[in-house]
DNA sequence: CGTTGACATGTCAAAAGTGACACGTCATCA
DNA sequence: TGATGACGTGTCACTTTTGACATGTCAACG
């Protein structure tokens, strides 16, 4: 149900918006939480509109489609965010690699735990300059939208950063002792 | 791929495993990284077995089998260790209902933050006894397996419950003024 | 005029993951 | 003895996700 809730909530964020639109504001807004191709979102689209959640309208002159949440999206869509389930999921291949990082070479895993920490401050430093541009111009149509989101998502990303790196020296410390 | 090698990785952490030992050990280990049901580990077990990834040896008395990982098995985990990928994947369904906030009332969110804060103050609980007793009581082959990956989940784990707390706050705030 | 690249929508086979059903053992407790 | 619950392995239908293929428009540049 992930996939038909985020569309949702982008529709509600960003007001109506064609299949394209969603998948290029997935990648840049909520891919941090959620990531979906085009080949998913377009059919997942179609099939909302033939249950009511979201209207289709034809617009535009490169056959664009143009959908919009209806009532019953929103409900739908509150539903889920007051339904509380206990066991909310989360897979990260980054965190599956800090679980396997003994069973390479100390000096392999101090070099892949740099090169972690750069990208994660390369995704740092962009996220950071999205929410500096964000206080000046507000591409979003509720100006707070997206925001709890983008400081989590900062937070998450520093948190990786710094871990990468005093991981990386703290094998560094104890492969040089041993 | 990641479930294989995520197995790969518990052979090699635990030593020779049966099914119901790797699902028990997903749920307690690895589960911060990375989710399976029994009922996607036993075909994978097999179909590694049959790709000599891994051996079985039928052991016990209850129809037991024992896994253990192969030199093919333990190349493959390393090369997934190493090859350097650029797009990691990332799912949360917290990180998308923090996306989704605004959406909801405010006395709405600030309850369900709150709520949040308390299931991750009890997991950072939970994590940090662990932790404790990992010391003294080491019930692990290699004691510094699964280190890495403990410490990342409290950092974690921690994070989350503080942006809910203050997030929380804020919003309570905000709501109070305007 | 041709080509490149963003815009725009789709399908489809295959892989990954879920939840329910199914079967059987063995130890402990009432 | 009978029930409960941990141990233990599996299948199967269904949903979700991926990656490749397919098709076409439109604007800008050389």
């Amino acid at each position: 149900m992930s996939l038909r809730i985020a569309l949702l909530g982008l529709l509600t964020a960003a007001g109506p918006s064609s299949g394209y639109d969603l998948t290029k504001l997935f990648e840049s807004s909520i891919n941090n939480a959620w990531q979906a191709r085009h080949s998913q979102i377009y059919p997942e689209l179609n099939k909302m509109a033939a249950e009511g959640l979201v209207t289709v309208e034809e617009a535009g002159p490169r056959g664009r489609k143009t959908y919009e949440i209806t009532e019953e999206g929103s409900a739908e869509l509150r539903a889920w965010m007051l339904d509380e389930q206990p066991a909310r999921m989360h897979r990260s291949e980054a965190a599956l690699r800090a679980f396997l990082l003994p069973t390479i070479e100390p000096h392999e895993a101090v070099a892949l735990l740099r090169e972690q920490a750069e990208v994660h401050a390369a995704k740092l430093a962009k996220l950071e300059d999205i929410r500096a541009r964000r206080s000046e111009n507000s591409a979003w149509r509720k100006p707070t939208f997206g925001r709890y989101a983008l400081d989590l998502g900062i937070r998450q990303t520093r948190l990786l950063r710094d871990w990468a790196e005093e991981t990386a020296a703290e094998i560094e410390r104890s492969a040089g002792q041993g």
